[in-house]
DNA sequence: ATTATATACGACAATAACTATCGGATATAA
DNA sequence: TTATATCCGATAGTTATTGTCGTATATAAT
C-alpha cells in the first residue's frame, strides 16, 4: 500500500533524463526505454500523456521525439500525480462516495486528517526537487 | 495509488470502535462487523492479526471478543502500517532489489527523498490521533 | 513521391494485488 | 454437553495495474 504506479515512475525518470540534456535536443520513446530499460509501449503511451498534458512538447517524424515544455519547478507533487494518475487520496471516499461503509465510518474524519497531512507533504516538493 | 489497504481502514475502525467502550468491555467480530457493514471473515482475520501482534487481546469462547491490550498512543503510523501491512515505501525497490531498473535508474534517490518526507510525516501521527 | 522513423491512440491480454469466502479446528462460558 | 466465540489455512473472485498489439498519422531524408 502507499505505492506510486510504474507509470509515475516512468514519467519521473523521463523527465529527469530529458532534463539532463541541452533543452532544446528532444529524446525519442526509443532511446529512453531502451536507457532504463522499460517497456517502449508503456513509456510511449506515458509520454504521449505529458504531451497531452502539456508537461512535454512532442516532434513528430523522425529525428523527433520529446522535450520537456513545462517549468518542472512551478508543478508540485500532488499536480503531478493528478495529472498522471487522478484524484489524490488515501481512500476513494473522498471523490468517490459508494462505499458500503460511508454510512456508518468512524474514522472518515481521522483519515481525512492524514489525508491532508500527506497532500500538505507533497504540496511542498516540485517535479523539479525529483528530475534535477 | 498511495491507498491504504481495507485491512487498515477495518484495523483502524474496529480499534476506534473498541476504544469507545470501557476498557474491561469487550467487543465480538460480529458485533463489530455488522456495525460497519464489514464482511466478518475479513474482519476476523483482521482482528486475528492486530492480536498476534498484541494490540488488542483475544477472549475465547462465549461472551468473548477482544480489548485493547496496547497503549495506541505509543504506535506511531508507519509503525502500525508496517504491523498491519508489511514494510512502507513508495516503490518496493527499498526492501525489494530485484528490479528490472534498478542499475540504471535515474530517479531512485529523489524518491527516497520523498519516501522519507512520507514515512516522516506518518512518524507524527499514533493509531490514538485516528481513534480518538 | 517514397521510405523510414517517429508520435498517437484505442482495444485487448496478462499479471499482480487486494478483497472476500469456505471449511474445519480449538477454547470456554453457560 | 452445547452454543458461541476465536483461530487459521486454503481457495476463489475481483479490481487495478501493467503490458501488448495493431493501425493511423506526421515528417525528415533520400
Amino acid at each position: 500500500m502507499l505505492k506510486i504506479t510504474r507509470k509515475v515512475e516512468y514519467a519521473l525518470i523521463a523527465l529527469r533524463y530529458m532534463q539532463g540534456k541541452a533543452p532544446e535536443l528532444v529524446s525519442s520513446t526509443k532511446e529512453i526505454a531502451t536507457q532504463y530499460n522499460i517497456p517502449p509501449e508503456i513509456l510511449a503511451k506515458t509520454l504521449q500523456h505529458l504531451a497531452k498534458e502539456n508537461i512535454i512538447e512532442p516532434i513528430n517524424g523522425p529525428r523527433g521525439g520529446y522535450r520537456v515544455k513545462a517549468e518542472l519547478g512551478n508543478i508540485d507533487l500532488v499536480e503531478f500525480f493528478e495529472r498522471v494518475e487522478g484524484p489524490l487520496g488515501l481512500s476513494d471516499c473522498f471523490y468517490d462516495s459508494n462505499c458500503m461503509q460511508i454510512d456508518y465510518c468512524n474514522i472518515r474524519t481521522p483519515i481525512q486528517r492524514i489525508n491532508a497531512n500527506m497532500i500538505n507533504m507533497f504540496r511542498g516538493m516540485t517535479v523539479q526537487d525529483v528530475t534535477s
